[in-house]
DNA sequence: TACCGCTTGTGAACGTGTGCACAAAGTCAG
DNA sequence: CTGACTTTGTGCACACGTTCACAAGCGGTA
C-alpha cells in the first residue's frame, strides 16, 4: 500500500530520480529549455553529490591551515578519490577553477555549498532519544556545519522535559506543533524499528521532507519525501563478506601450492 | 606515502577491487580456471552484497512469523527493491528457487548467511567511548547477528578499566595483545577526528582487517585492508541538497507561472 | 610578444549495474 | 497425462558512473 520505493543511499541507484510519470507522457518540449540554477541541480549524479560533502570538509580544513588556492591533484588526494574524477565532480557545478593554477579555497567552498543548499540553515528533529539518540543530541559536530539539533522527541514519560544536549524531550504527539514552530526540515530516526514506520509516518504529516533513518527497516515514505539510511549491520556483513572472500582467496592460493603447482 | 586509496561504500565504485600490479603484468592464464566457491564470490558486485545483508533481514523477520516460502514479489516489495533486480542478486549466490513458488526461506537465509560469511562470528572492537562508543557498546543489535563487541579502547584514564555494555574497556595500548587474544576482525573507530588515523594505523598492525569508521576523515590504509565509513554529516548535507533542489524546482514553477506560459 | 610548462575541463571509451521481458521450469487441477 | 497458470532465472539493451587522455587556457619568463 501506499508510495512504495527503496530509500537510495550510495549504494546504486534504485529507482533514479525519475520524473514523474505524467511528465513523461508529455513528449512536448517543455516552454523555455533551461531554468539555469536547477537544471544544474538536477544534472549532478548522486554520487557525485556525496562526494562533493567531502570535498567541502577537505576544503574547510585546509582553509583553517591557510591554504588559498589547491590543484585537482592535491584535493583528490586528502579527499581520497581520483583526479579526474574530482575534477569531474567539480565541472558538475561550474568552471571556478584557473588553468595552471588550481582552484581558489574560498570560492570553491562557497560554490559547493551553494549548491548542497547549506547557504540556509536546516533544523533537524531527532526522534527516539535512546542510546544512538543521546549520542546524537550531545554530538557538537551537527550544528557547526549547518544543521542545528532543534527538537527531540520519544513516548517514554520519564524521558519528556528531560533535557538532553541543552534542550528539552518533548512527546511525539507534539512533532506537528513543534515541527512547524521550529521549521524543522530533516527528521532523524533512532527509534526501535518496530515504531520507525509510525514515527516517519508522523513527521511526513508533520511535513517534514528529508528523513534519515537509523532504524533497520524499510521505510514506506510518498514520492516527495527523500528517505537516507544508515544501517550498521549492513555494513559489518558487508564487511564480513570481504572477510570471507579474502579467507576463500587464501584457501585458493593454499590449494594451488599444495597442488604442487608453482605460478608467477 | 603508503597505499593511497579512497575507502569504498556505496557511493560509487572509486578504485575498484583491481588486481595487483603484479598479477597484471603475468598475461599468463593461471593454472586451473576457477576455484568454484572463490570465483562466484568474488563476481558478486558490491551493491548486491550490501542488498542480500537487507533481504536476509527481511527473510529472517519473515521466519520469526512462520513464513516457510516466499515469492521474488513479496520479498522485493518488503525490501524495497525492484523484483528483477532481488532476483538477480539471488542469482548471484545460486539458483535456490522452486519456479511457480518461490523460495524456501530457510534455504534463503542460509545460503545468504553463507556467502556473506555469517557462519562465523566476527568479534569487534571498538576504540573511542565516548557518545558514540557507548551507544554502540550498549546495542544489543550486533551481538545477536553474529557480531559480538568483544572489545573496547580510549585513552581517557577515567574510562579505563569501567565496564561499558557488559564489558571493562582497555587502553588503546592494549590493542595489539586484546585484539589477538580476542580474535577481533572487525574494528571501529569513532573518537575524534584527529586521533582517527593514529587508532586507525594502530588496528591495522594489530591485524585487523576490516574498519568501520565513524570518524569524518578519509583514512589512510595498505592495500589488504577494507575500510568502509559512515559519515553522518555527509548524510546530512545529501538531504539538504535534495532540499535545495525541490526548492529550485517550486521556484521554476512558480517562474514559469509568473511568465504567463501555462503547460502541462 | 612569443614561448613553455602546468592544470583545468571535457569528449569519448569503457565498465558496471539496472530493468525489461520472456523462455524455461516447476505446480496443481482435472 | 495434459494444459493452464505461476514464478524463477537470465539475455539483452540501456543508463549511469568512472577513467583516460588531451586540447584549451592561464601564468610566468625571456
Ligand atoms: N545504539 C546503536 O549503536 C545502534 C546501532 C545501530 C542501529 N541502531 C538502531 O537505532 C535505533 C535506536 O537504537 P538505540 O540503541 O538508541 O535504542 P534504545 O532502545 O536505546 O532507544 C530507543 C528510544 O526510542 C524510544 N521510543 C520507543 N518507541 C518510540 C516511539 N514510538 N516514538 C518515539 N520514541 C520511541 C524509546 O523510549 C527509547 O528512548 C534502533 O532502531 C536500533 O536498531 C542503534
Ligand atoms: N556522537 C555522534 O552522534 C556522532 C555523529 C557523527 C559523527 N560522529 C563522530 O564519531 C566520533 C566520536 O564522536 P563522539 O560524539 O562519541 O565523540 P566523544 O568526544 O564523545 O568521544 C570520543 C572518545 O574518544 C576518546 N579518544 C580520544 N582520543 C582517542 C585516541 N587517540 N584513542 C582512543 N580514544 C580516544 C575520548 O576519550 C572519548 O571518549 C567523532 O569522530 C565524531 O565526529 C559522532
Amino acid at each position: 500500500m501506499a508510495a512504495q520505493r527503496g530509500q537510495r543511499n550510495g549504494v546504486g541507484g534504485d529507482t533514479p530520480p525519475a520524473p514523474t510519470a505524467a511528465e513523461i507522457t508529455t513528449p512536448i518540449p517543455r516552454v523555455a529549455e533551461v531554468p539555469a540554477a536547477r537544471e544544474r541541480a538536477r544534472a549532478i549524479p548522486e554520487a557525485a553529490v556525496a562526494r562533493l560533502a567531502v570535498y567541502l570538509r577537505v576544503l574547510s580544513a585546509m582553509q583553517e591551515q591557510g591554504a588559498v588556492t589547491v590543484s585537482s591533484e592535491e584535493l583528490s588526494a586528502a579527499a581520497g578519490v581520483n583526479s579526474a574524477k574530482l575534477r569531474k565532480d567539480l565541472s558538475y557545478i561550474g568552471s571556478y577553477g584557473t588553468r595552471g593554477v588550481g582552484y581558489e579555497v574560498t570560492v570553491l567552498i562557497e560554490e559547493i555549498e551553494r549548491i548542497l543548499g547549506l547557504t540556509r540553515k536546516h533544523s533537524v528533529a531527532v526522534v527516539g532519544i535512546g542510546n544512538l539518540g543521546h549520542a546524537l543530541a550531545n554530538y557538537g559536530g551537527f550544528p557547526g556545519r549547518g544543521f542545528p539539533v532543534s527538537a527531540l522527541f520519544d513516548v517514554d514519560p520519564d524521558l519528556v522535559g528531560v533535557p538532553v544536549g541543552g534542550i528539552a524531550v518533548h512527546h511525539i504527539d507534539d512533532i506537528p506543533a513543534v515541527c512547524a514552530e521550529r521549521e524543522v526540515s530533516i527528521g532523524v530516526i533512532a527509534t526501535p524499528p518496530p515504531a520507525a514506520q509510525a514515527v516517519c509516518d508522523r513527521l511526513v504529516e508533520a511535513g517534514v521532507q528529508c528523513i534519515l533513518n537509523f532504524a533497520p527497516v524499510v521505510l514506506q515514505v510518498p514520492d516527495h519525501v527523500e528517505v537516507r539510511k544508515v544501517d550498521l549491520a549492513v555494513e559489518l556483513q558487508v564487511l564480513s563478506f570481504h572477510v570471507a572472500r579474502r579467507a576463500d582467496d587464501a584457501a585458493a592460493m593454499e590449494g594451488r601450492q599444495v597442488n604442487g603447482m608453482v605460478v608467477s
